[in-house]
DNA sequence: GTCTATAATCCGATAGAC
DNA sequence: GTCTATCGGATTATAGAC
C-alpha cells in the first residue's frame, strides 16, 4: 500500500518466475496485482520497462548470492564459494538465470540499456577479482585475470545453461558433482604435461594468418 | 516449384535468420514465399512444426561444419579443427546457433521432441569422440571422455553465447584470439602445479556432505 | 490513481469455393 | 494446392470519466 510501484514490481517478479517470458503480459500482471491493466501504466511506461526492472531484481538476487561468498576466509575458499554461489543461484532461481542471459530481442528490446550492461559487467568483475586474489595468493597460475575470469565464467554459464535446458540427463544431485568436477578439470588442465610444456612455446600460433600454415592451438602437441 | 515444401522451408530459414524468433509468423512467411497464409498449412501442421524444421536445418548446417573438421590428419588437429568449426558456425550463422540453443518455451514447445534431443546428443557425441581419440593418442590426459567432452562443450558454448549477446566488447578478430586462448588455458590448466598435485588426492571432496566440513574443490590448494 | 471502454494490431488456424 | 473470407483470440496501449 505504501508503495504501489514496489508492490507491482514484486508481483511482476512472481509472475515472471512462474509463467516465464511468454506468459508475462500486462493483463495477467494486473490481475495478480489486483487492479486493471491501464493502472499499471501510471507506474511503468510499458511492458519493456517492467521487464527490465525484473531483470534488475534478478541481478540483485544474484548479487546477494555472490556477496555471501565473500565471507569465506581465504582467496581459494572465496573462489570456490563464488562458483558454488553461481550454481545455487541458477538452481534455485532458474528463471532469473534465464532472463539475465536472454538475448535482447527476447525481451522485446532493440538494444540493451547501458545500466543493464553495467550490471552484467559487475558480475564479470566479481569473477575477475576472485581470480586476481587467487593468483596473488598462489592458488591460481599467474596470468591475465580478465582472460582467466572470462574462461571460468563462460564455462560455468555454459554448463548451467545446458543443464537448465535439460540436455544433461543427470538429476540435480549428480549435476552438482559434475559441476564441481568440471571446475576441477579446468583448474588442473586437460592436456598432458608434455603438451602443456610444448604449448607454452607457441601459444600465439592461432593468429589465423595464412602464413601460420593453419597451425592451431593444439597442433604440435605430439612432437 | 518441384518441391514446394522445401521452398517454404528455405524461406522459413531465411525469415528466421533475418527476423529472429519474434518476427517469425505464418503471415510473414507466406508473404515471403509468395502465397497466402492458409496455403502453408497444406505442407506443415502449424508454426511449431515449421520452427522445428528450421532447428533441424540449423543442425544440418552445424553438422556440415563439424564434418569438415574430420578431414584433418591427426587427432589433435581434428580436435582443434572441431573447436574452430564450432566457432565458425556460431560466427557465420549466429541465428542458427541461437535457435539451436533456445529454451523450449521460447520455441513455443511444451517439451522437446525426442528426435531433436537426439540431434543435440549427436553434437555432444562428436565432442566426446574428438576427446577420446586425443586421449588415445596422448594429446589429452586420460580421463572420462564424456565428462571432459562436456567441460569443453560447455566452455565453447558459454563463450560464444556471451560474445553473440554482445557482452564482450571485443570485435570479432579479437574474439577469435580470445576463443583460442581460452581453449589453450583450459588444456593447460589454471591452477598452480602445487595445487594440481594436491588436487589429485581429494578430488572427490565436493560431495556436499556436512562431514566434509565444507571442504570444496579448491580448498587446501596452498598447504 | 484507478476505473470502463475501446482503439488498433497482430496472431494462428479453419471453412469452403475453385 | 491455393485462394478469399473469416473466426476467435490474444496482445499493448490510450481516452476520458470519476
Amino acid at each position: 500500500m505504501t508503495d504501489q510501484r514496489e508492490h507491482i514490481l514484486g508481483c511482476a517478479c512472481d509472475l515472471y518466475l512462474e509463467a516465464g517470458l511468454e506468459g508475462f503480459s500486462m493483463r495477467k500482471l494486473a490481475q495478480q496485482v489486483g487492479v486493471t491493466a491501464p493502472a499499471l501504466y501510471r507506474h511503468f511506461e510499458n511492458r519493456e520497462d517492467l521487464l527490465l526492472q525484473v531483470v534488475g531484481e534478478a541481478h540483485n538476487v544474484l548479487g546477494s548470492y555472490l556477496y555471501r561468498a565473500l565471507s569465506a576466509p581465504t582467496p581459494g575458499q572465496r573462489f570456490s564459494a563464488a562458483g558454488e554461489a553461481y550454481l545455487e543461484f541458477a538452481l534455485e532461481h532458474p528463471r532469473y538465470f534465464q532472463i539475465m542471459h536472454a538475448f535482447a530481442e527476447h525481451l522485446g528490446l532493440s538494444e540493451v540499456p547501458a545500466e543493464l550492461e553495467e550490471r552484467t559487467a559487475a558480475v564479470k568483475r566479481f569473477w575477475d577479482d576472485r581470480v586476481r586474489e587467487c593468483m596473488d595468493s598462489g592458488v591460481l597460475r599467474r596470468d591475465d585475470p580478465d582472460r582467466v575470469g572470462l574462461t571460468l565464467w563462460a564455462h560455468a554459464y555454459g554448463l548451467l545453461s545446458l543443464y537448465l535446458r535439460g540436455l544433461l540427463d543427470a538429476p540435480e544431485s549428480a549435476f552438482r558433482v559434475l559441476y564441481s568436477d568440471s571446475f576441477a578439470r579446468i583448474l588442473r588442465g586437460l592436456g598432458t604435461s608434455e603438451y602443456g610444456a610444448e604449448l607454452d612455446h607457441h601459444l600465439l600460433s592461432h593468429s589465423g594468418e595464412p602464413d601460420s600454415s593453419g597451425i592451431s592451438v593444439l597442433e604440435g602437441g605430439t612432437p
